[in-house]
RNA sequence: CGGGAUGUGGCGCAGCCUGGUAGCGCACCUGCUUUGGGAGCAGGGGGUCGGGAGUUCGAAUCUCCCCAUCCCGACCA
């Protein structure tokens, strides 16, 4: 029983301010958890309880399943992750230190190198496998810019688990698998998820799907068609090329006057207020206008290289998209000094004729894929205050390849089934995506098949956000007044308070009902506090958020106490004599 | 990375412009009263004023550097 004459615990009145979101706010406000440093969290006793329920829960999933626990440490060397790569490759998020002697060491954002290097250690034989093995641990990440509470951490509890297989069959058994255990997973934590097509990012890898808890504050944002069951993270959205038009009978390019058009719109005006310049089927639209957007990459080298991208007019370059494009590469502005250094690029002009490994700049110019053969396009001529109209792809240019970099708009529509398409933004809080050999591969771990032959293993891997969750289930389970947990992660059953004048007969009832709901397996959080004013223990109790609060009031003269539901706020008095059974019936 | 704002007891804030004993509310301690919706009165304890350097007889206050937090931007040709 938790008794808050003692508990190590006090709320806070104000909302502290450097708290954003309501998950942060009332965490801190409740007294779950307590800022220790930029990004990190201390978890006080009802928060640990919390979270220690999250983790029982994804450890049972876990177990039930049939994967196995182990444990790595966090603070790992540096060789493992050089063999992949990724000691170069993580960039700036990666937390790497020294020791004593100067060895490079790092904190680990994830542990693929390990659990690799573990299995290589120990299993030799296709009939090791397969095998899937997790962990949960903290894991350090050192973003440029933690925010929301423990939404974003740089340090944070992760369960990562990997699967090893013989082949690319078991990989999709293992990935399948847990696929379910997810499911199961956060529909047990009482968390919505959006399962989405993801990119897999910094880890490598093919295939992989992300669960989202659909959140304003999360900062994925994916795509979900209207009609068919498509849903993907706009990072991994891929837009259906157009067919392609013939070129036989297409007007010919023209370089047209086009003064005072900085922006698309005043581009489309003007084309719009010539009569000689119009289109036989159209008024013009931004649609009808590409734009070469110059940006510079950096690579984890620290070299930079600049790329030209090509979007209809009508969208803009989602950094987000492009950046998953070029990874590990990171998107940098084109500033005046890069301008500076190709005098082949007109600010504000620039076109096709100046761009690519065949152009006047030699820069590498991509297309978005609705830019086909047959198209044609209105865009810069290269020379200041001139454009040119009818620019048809595979005639008049060609680009070095195509990019998914520009912005995916509600309404578009579904790679899938062609209808529109949802946007809406959520929080990543798991992860499965197969991995493939990539690991296995640079790491040398083989087993031998049933021939004698060394064959490489393909492995997945698989995350869920522990310590996120929490926050995850605090912004979904929340209300003005404060939280309100599903019970099997709240921190009790019960919030039992007293409300009535000390000696009156309140408290020995009360004390008498905490006792017996303790026995009947009841988890109690007793506010048995003395000289506290019962608006106190009400505001508290809405704060903390226990989903059953249990009033021993003025009703004890009658027998009755008052039961009430956090979430819905209804009440009803029940006689003292069937509390117990009339708690055990909620849940 | 850029711009802006902020940093003063556990939490929320004033004081800074115009340098001179560090303040208010909540929380905490003592006493009395109060007890079904963040009680009242009285009396207390607690702060290297983010850090460092400088100016000055004297710095929370002025100057410079650094750090941290929050917000906005990171491109839109």
């Amino acid at each position: 029983m938790l008794r808050m004459s003692n508990l190590f615990l006090r709320t806070l009145r104000d909302d502290p301010s450097d708290a954003e979101v309501a998950s942060h706010r009332l965490l801190v406000r409740a007294g779950y958890i307590r800022r220790a440093a930029p990004g990190g969290f201390t978890w006080l006793p009802l928060g640990w309880i919390v979270y220690r329920n999250v983790e029982r829960i994804v450890r049972e999933e876990m177990d039930a399943a049939g994967f196995q626990e182990v444990h790595f440490p966090a603070l790992l060397p540096k060789e493992p992750y050089e063999a992949t790569n990724r000691w170069v490759e993580y960039g700036e998020n990666l937390f790497r230190l020294q020791d004593r002697h100067g060895n490079d060491f790092l904190l680990a954002p994830t542990h693929e190198e390990m659990f690799t290097l573990l299995v290589k250690g120990l299993y030799g034989s296709y009939k090791d496998l397969p095998l899937t093995i997790y962990q949960i641990q903290t894991k350090f990440r050192d973003e440029a810019r933690p925010r929301a509470g423990l939404l974003r951490g740089r340090e944070f509890v992760m369960k990562d688990s990997y699967s090893f297989d013989v082949d690319d069959a078991g990989l999709q058994r293992s990935y399948d698998l847990h696929r379910e255990v997810y499911i199961k997973t956060f529909e047990r934590l009482g968390l919505p998820t959006v399962i989405v097509s993801a990119m897999s990012g910094a880890m490598g890898g093919s295939a992989s799907e992300e669960f989202l808890t659909p959140l304003e504050v999360g900062e994925d944002t994916y795509v979900r068609c209207s009609s068919c069951d498509y849903a993907a993270n706009t990072e991994a959205v891929n837009v259906p090329a157009p067919p392609t038009v013939p070129i036989d009978g297409l007007p010919a390019a023209q370089v047209v006057d086009t003064p005072n058009t900085p922006t698309i719109q005043t581009l489309v005006d003007h084309l719009n207020a010539h009569p000689e310049l119009a289109r036989s089927d159209h008024a013009w639209e931004a649609a009808d206008t590409m734009k070469n957007v110059i940006v510079k990459l950096r690579y984890p080298d620290g070299s930079t290289a600049p790329l030209a991208i090509g979007v209809p007019g009508n969208r803009e370059v989602d950094t987000k998209r492009l950046e998953a494009q070029v990874a590990p590469a990171e998107v940098e502005a084109f500033d005046e000094a890069d301008f500076a250094a190709n005098p082949a690029l007109v600010k504000g002009y620039i076109g096709p004729g100046a761009l690519g490994s065949d152009g006047s700049s030699g820069i590498r110019f991509l297309v978005d894929p609705r830019i086909v053969e047959g198209t044609r396009w209105v865009t810069g001529a290269n020379q200041p205050g001139k454009h040119v109209i009818d620019l048809t792809y595979g005639r008049d240019f060609t680009a070095d390849g195509v990019i998914e970099a520009a912005e995916v708009i509600a309404g578009d529509a579904c790679p899938n089934c062609g209808e529109p398409v949802e946007i809406a933004r959520g929080i990543e809080m798991g992860h499965i995506f197969k991995l493939g050999r990539k690991y296995a591969e640079s790491l040398g771990l083989t087993v031998q098949d049933e021939n004698g032959k060394q064959v490489t293993v393909t492995m997945g891997s698989y995350g869920i956000g522990v310590s996120r969750a929490v926050a995850a289930l605090a912004e979904t389970n929340s209300d003005e007044s404060g939280l309100c947990w599903p019970r099997e992660v709240a921190p009790a059953d019960v919030h039992l308070l007293i409300a009535g004048k000390e000696g009156g007969p309140q408290r020995p009832a009360a004390e008498d009902l905490a006792a017996q709901l303790e026995a009947a397996g009841c988890r109690v959080l007793f506010d048995d506090r003395e000289g506290v004013s019962p608006g106190v223990r009400f505001k508290d109790a809405e704060l903390i958020g226990v989903p059953t609060i249990v009033v021993v009031g003025r009703g004890i003269t009658d027998g009755v106490v008052e039961v009430k539901d956090r979430r819905t706020g209804d009440r009803c008095d029940v006689p003292i004599g069937d509390v117990v059974a009339h708690i055990n019936s909620l849940s």
